[in-house]
DNA sequence: TTTCGACGTCTTTTT
DNA sequence: GACGTCGAAA
């Protein structure tokens, strides 16, 4: 038997249970992640093929370190099927779509593409005109994918959450139809379309037999964070069998803005039958003093589980501290104070932490750590892959993978200067009459000679065709691309030596892979984080402070935790305080970002901040002054020093005349 | 048909 | 600040 140290009563049975379904409610800390790599282990042990074990999440990270630690004890752990639900929708879809009269080679629209594609899909209809206000592209993606996910039609949607375009409900539910057979021409997939087919898929008795037969254990981590597609998967791949674990915190739900069902876990036991549930209580993270302020967020909130965190092993330390700044460069100052002054302790970059509700809230802070050459990481927010060369070259990339794709097209014409909207239609149209690139350079030969951007379409061709030559090499291939759009970035952007060394970062990413396929899958289902900081000197080797919206924050910890930005309107954020669904889903974030810290956590705010343009007088956030929360802090006085009273303003008394006197003596003088 | 500048609107969180 | 619309000029 493998030995399975430190684990206490309750997480031994969860880890201990084999057949039939379990609910685990894991409470912040309380040590799931080693409780599910202890059940990996254990069902490897009994003779259970690590193959038919299949481990879902919501990151890619979370399910690669759980099975990676695994692994370190048992190497058949590595066999063991982990991902993502996407991930491993794509997985299924590649396999199923031949039968399904789908291209194998499918392409997987991340958000903005799919904005795009929507985009297309209305102009086309002509949705645009004739009304006076139609949501932009960007909303009516968020419109469709939220109808899907809260399986809802668009008019209850537009009424719920966008109700300045009620008038266009019709419109836009018609529009769905247009998008959803569009994609199925162009072999697009979004986020939306991987749960959706897979769903779909694993309802037909065949596919789900063939699927069960393959996967005999389900473990779902987060379950409080899956929608009602999720749910319904989730119970087809558990089958007859029902082997099904799923673990979850109820407060720490997070996801509803993206169509998490938080009753997903509530009705876990009535959906199925004779599931067993086990408690996780103990806190292994945290100090007694931070799991304090924890309790009175959960005191906090409307709807209120049993539930209160205590430290395991009697912890102590500091009360969390709140503090209040006059500006966020003072607050940024203080911060990096901070972690200079518990590094200079002996205390490790890698265990600081920096959260917030909104990614700008970190902009100042990023100047400020970068001045002091302290290496940090970015989490949440703009990736890598939002920057526009960024998707100029992987549009390139998936032009490779399939020279008929549209939008790609679209994108990459655009660029040359000349190029519209109407040229580069047309173009499309031509092209996609011809099968290869080598044919499709036909198209560009027989331009006009007066088109002034013939030439540079024609080297174009030239270079994605030779690019297409390396493709068994990627790196190779890659290279080619970069040096056909060089001119094109060093026309476009002022500052493309710097998109230049990203796009460099860019060849290394993709030397790694062996397929274009899985490089463009990997990079729209997890593209990789922004790399910022390039910081050489006193602090190589020790780590990097870590910068994080709270919800990219999940599942992690750090010895030292600073949330800033504790400002009415930015946290809870004033989106979500139209509703009180809202308001609770900022009480569960801001448990979420509470229960990050294990030794030491500030709560800061500023008083001036910058919104819609002008300086205002920020007020504290509400959660800041409930009586729950406020006794669990070490705060300031609260009365700020009095400000000197201004003496009155002394008379100089001069007139107008007098004035223009004195400015021509000022004058004459230079 | 494209490009450019002026002006208006909305501004969160992520697979 | 990003994105979109509109009108004018190339």
């Amino acid at each position: 038997m493998v030995a399975a140290p430190f684990l206490n009563a309750s997480q031994t049975k969860a880890v201990e249970h084999l057949a039939g379904p379990l609910l685990v409610i894991a409470g912040a800390g309380s040590g799931k992640t080693r409780v599910i790599e202890y059940r990996v282990l254990r069902l490897i042990e009994n003779g259970i093929a690590p193959g038919s074990i299949l481990l879902l999440t919501f990151t890619r990270r979370a399910s690669k370190e759980m099975l990676s630690r695994a692994a370190k004890r048992d190497p058949r752990a590595a066999e063991v099927e982990g991902g993502t639900f996407h991930g491993f929708a794509v997985k299924l879809l590649r396999q199923f779509a031949s039968k399904l009269g789908i291209k194998t080679n499918f392409t997987v629209l991340d958000q903005g593409d799919a904005a795009e594609a929507m985009h297309r899909c209305a102009t086309e209809k002509k949705l645009y005109e004739g009304v006076h206000r139609f949501p932009q592209k960007s909303t009516l993606q968020k419109i469709v994918s939220m109808a899907t996910n809260k399986r809802l039609d668009v008019a209850t949607v537009i009424e719920r959450e966008f109700p300045n375009f009620v008038e266009c409900a019709e419109g836009i539910e018609i529009l769905r139809d247009d998008y959803a057979k569009y994609k199925l021409e162009q072999s697009y997939f979004d986020y939306d379309d991987l749960l959706l087919y897979l769903r779909l898929i694993l309802g037909e008795p065949a596919v789900q037999t063939y699927v069960n037969e393959q996967y005999r254990f389900v473990m779902v981590d987060e379950y409080q964070d899956t929608n009602l597609l999720q749910g319904e998967i989730v119970k087809l791949l558990g089958g007859e069998r029902q082997n099904v674990m799923v673990v979850g915190d109820d407060a720490q739900s997070i996801y509803g803005f993206r169509g998490a069902f938080h009753k997903n876990i509530l009705n876990f036991p009535a959906e199925y039958q004779g599931s067993k549930i086990i408690k996780l209580e103990a806190n292994y993270r945290s100090s007694q003093e931070i799991l304090d302020l924890g309790n009175g967020v959960l005191q906090t909130m409307e709807h209120r589980y049993d539930k209160h965190l205590k430290s395991a092993d009697n912890r102590h330390g500091d009360l969390p501290n709140l503090l209040f700044f006059k500006d966020t460069a003072q607050e940024a100052e203080f911060v990096a104070d901070q972690i200079q002054e518990y590094y200079h302790d002996g205390e490790n970059l890698s265990e600081m932490a920096v959260l917030f509700r909104s990614s700008y809230l970190s902009f100042n802070l990023q100047t400020e750590l970068a001045k002091r050459r302290i290496p940090y990481d970015v989490f949440g927010g703009k990736k890598f892959s939002d920057t526009a060369h960024v998707k100029d070259l992987l549009s390139y990339l998936k032009l490779l993978a399939n020279p008929k794709d549209e939008l790609a097209w679209n994108r990459v014409l655009m660029l040359f200067e000349g190029v519209g909207p109407k040229t580069a239609q047309k173009l499309i149209v031509q092209l996609k009459g011809r099968a290869t690139l080598v044919e499709m350079k036909a198209v560009f030969d027989t331009l006009g000679e007066k088109a002034k951007y013939k030439a540079s379409l024609v080297r174009l061709i030239k270079g994605l065709a030779a690019a297409q030559e390396l493709v068994s090499n990627l790196g190779q291939a890659y290279e080619a691309l970069l040096e056909t759009y060089r001119p094109l970035l060093e026309d476009k952007y002022d500052n493309w030596t710097q998109r230049a060394k990203d796009l460099e970062m860019l060849s290394q990413i993709a030397a790694r892979y062996d397929s274009i396929e899985t490089l463009l899958t990997d990079f729209a289902l997890e593209p990789p984080e922004r790399e910022v900081s390039e910081v050489s000197g006193v602090f190589q080797n020790e780590g990097r402070v870590t910068l994080s919206t709270i919800h990219s924050a999940k599942g992690l910890e750090w010895g030292n935790v600073f949330i800033i930005g504790m400002i009415e309107g930015i946290f809870p954020s004033s989106y979500a305080l139209k509703t009180d669904e809202g308001l609770e889903e900022e009480r569960r974030l801001f448990y979420v970002a509470v229960t990050r810290a294990k030794q030491r956590l500030y709560l800061t705010l500023t008083h001036y901040g910058f919104a819609g343009g002008i300086t205002q007088f920020n007020k504290p956030s509400q959660f800041l002054e409930q009586p729950a929360i406020n006794s669990y802090l070490d705060r300031p006085d609260k009365e700020a020093p009095a400000a000197p009273k201004p003496a009155p303003t002394p008379d100089i008394g001069m007139d107008k005349d007098q004035l223009l006197a004195k400015l021509a003596e000022l004058y004459a003088r230079k």
